[in-house]
DNA sequence: TATGAATGAGCATTCATTCAT
DNA sequence: TATGAATGAATGCTCATTCAT
């Protein structure tokens, strides 16, 4: 049965060709340039060849969003699980996530496209697997341990949602703005996990 | 004279009405939908009228920019000047960026567009009346009076950046997740503050 | 106000000369074939002036149905007026009918194109303007003169559809069937007539 | 030699499928509609299967062709045989003819559809084993049974034509214009033949 | 016998833009 | 100032067919 394996692999392979090829135009000349004649010259196959792999256009998308997903939470799930306290559990969480925003930004990026999100029911995305409730979960229990362990009373969803922000910022300014002057990579994504996790626990003027 | 002055009137009133049915076409249908035809429609002129206000499509999208970021300059420009202390000031201009952002969604968007920075040049609209650097320096300015008043040794420009980059993340989020289950804004807002705002002062972990 | 004149009349005479073209195309070569390019190509001018003219191909098919129905009826109304009796009125109808559809076989043809009306509502057009009916009205009426004028008791109804069904077989045999060994066009037409309407008057077998 | 015969079997089996999903699908769906896809589809087997049973989709229909006009003539061949006289002999055939359309439409249609002779050399079809001529001289020798009856002298192949004509507009019609509101079937039919057939052995008025 | 992979040609339609008026 | 007419280029997608297996 060699055969039908290797036919499969085969399969398997220029599908990820085109998901790849999709995911770099998109990245590179944004979603106006992603039409599927610009795919197939990327993949080097004829448009219609596609169209064995992927149902429609937006099959593609559909496909590029969860895959981006599924990277990116297996890049933050097992971040920090070594760490010996849990502010530094939450920091390598965080960090995880902003790395991997930085050495996949055009993945991380696909998420957050608004003109994806109208093609492709990102509800849908977000709920496949559970891999988004997942992500803020494993979150929401980072922050929780940081908060308990500090005796700190701040709600942890809020807590959450203000540090996911927070590094979605650093993250989508790093890679939206290439250009713009700013100060040393390291320096500012350290600076900036330093703010958010020493205001963390301290009591706050609001 | 007031003939003269009537039709420079009136052609900038097109001018603007352009602008404004490009900016609402842009968020509510997205850029995808932003065809000269769209605007046309919208303004109830012909496409052909568009061309003797703007030389093409991507003039249109530059003075979008540019508007929306004279805009937001004006907005935050003022904001904090009568605080009693350097962390009120800062910290009632980082609400006004924020705020700035929730209640002109469109206008905010706009300058972080993808598809946009990529047929507008956003160097020259950012350096344009030095504008962003005017901003960047009040940024600077509210920040270095606070480390100045607490006695940190933090670097301006890395904390403006992070901070900057902070209230970003909570803007484009609740903007570009409107169906996102998020806490009550004004917490969040005010939470995301308090940790940025405390954690500036104190000594940091990393 | 000649000006606008002349344009209007440009217009309208393009907008014919598509027309035109698709029915050529349409009995050529078949619905198949009728491509906006293929159109284009014949009116030598870009597919994409043609959506200036019409929203779009079925509009196109739409009026090409309500032009072909339009110049049936004006073709057929007056005929037989002038006849002294009702049965030659009626004959001299009928016969407008066959006429009428060896004379502009691609106009008779649309109204009953299979593919066409899978495109066109094409019970819109045969009540626009009421056309159908009053072609059918039409028929009724002389068919009634004479079944009164001989004291036949048919009921008219059954008896018009019978003999428009008589005379669309002719028609449409001979337009669909151009290699067939008819007997001598003129003859067969007369001698079809003679059955139908010796037949009409005479008490019947069935 | 079971072997040979039972592969043949299932040979001449799925090709039958092949027209037969063939025919479903154009009348179900029109000519537009019968894609090879569609045929594979309906037989649950590849496209490319077909081009095994088929040269290509013109073949598909010319036996489509082939095999309408071959039931349509044993439908018809037998009519009347049993009938007393030359008149009745002959109603029979044309009812037949008629029957056959009305019970058999998908069949009927197809020797008739103007894409189809496109595609399909007719003129070969209708030579195929005599098919169409056998047809032609059976209608002209029942004719002339009946005009040799009655002392008629009409030519008997205008007549024969004449009469093919008016029972294919009975049928084509009934069949094309479902929708139109009809008289009762049966009566519309018997008047018809009622019609043709009393006229055809009065004197006539051409 | 049967199929999956692949393709070139074609389709309806939309868009930014130019030109003459 | 404003527009109607026109177009070339592009888009997503379907189809009949071929080829290697």
């Amino acid at each position: 049965m060699g055969i039908v394996e290797r036919k499969e692999r085969q399969r398997e392979s220029l599908r990820q060709e085109i998901l790849d090829a999709s995911r770099e135009i998109l990245l590179s000349a944004g979603y106006g340039q992603l039409s599927m004649r610009a795919i197939a010259n990327r993949i080097e196959y004829s448009p219609t060849t596609i169209y064995l792999y992927f149902k429609n256009k937006d099959e593609i998308l559909y496909h590029l969003c969860l895959e981006a997903l599924e990277r990116q939470f297996e890049f933050i799930r097992t971040a920090g699980c070594n760490e010996s306290s849990p502010l530094l559990r939450l920091r390598a969480t965080l960090r995880a996530y902003i790395d991997f925003g930085l050495s996949e930004p055009d993945r991380y990026q696909i998420t957050y496209m608004a003109d994806i999100s109208r093609h492709v029911s990102m509800a849908s995305i977000l709920e496949h697997g559970g891999l988004a409730s997942r992500l803020r979960e494993l979150m929401c229990q980072r922050v929780n341990e940081v908060l308990v362990d500090a005796g700190c009373t701040r709600d942890v969803h809020t807590v959450s949602q203000a540090l996911w922000a927070h590094c979605h910022g650093i993250v989508s300014l790093l890679i939206g703005r290439p250009d713009f002057p700013w100060v040393e990579r390291e320096k500012l994504i350290e600076t900036g996990l330093d703010i958010s996790l020493n205001g963390l626990t301290r009591r706050g003027t609001g």
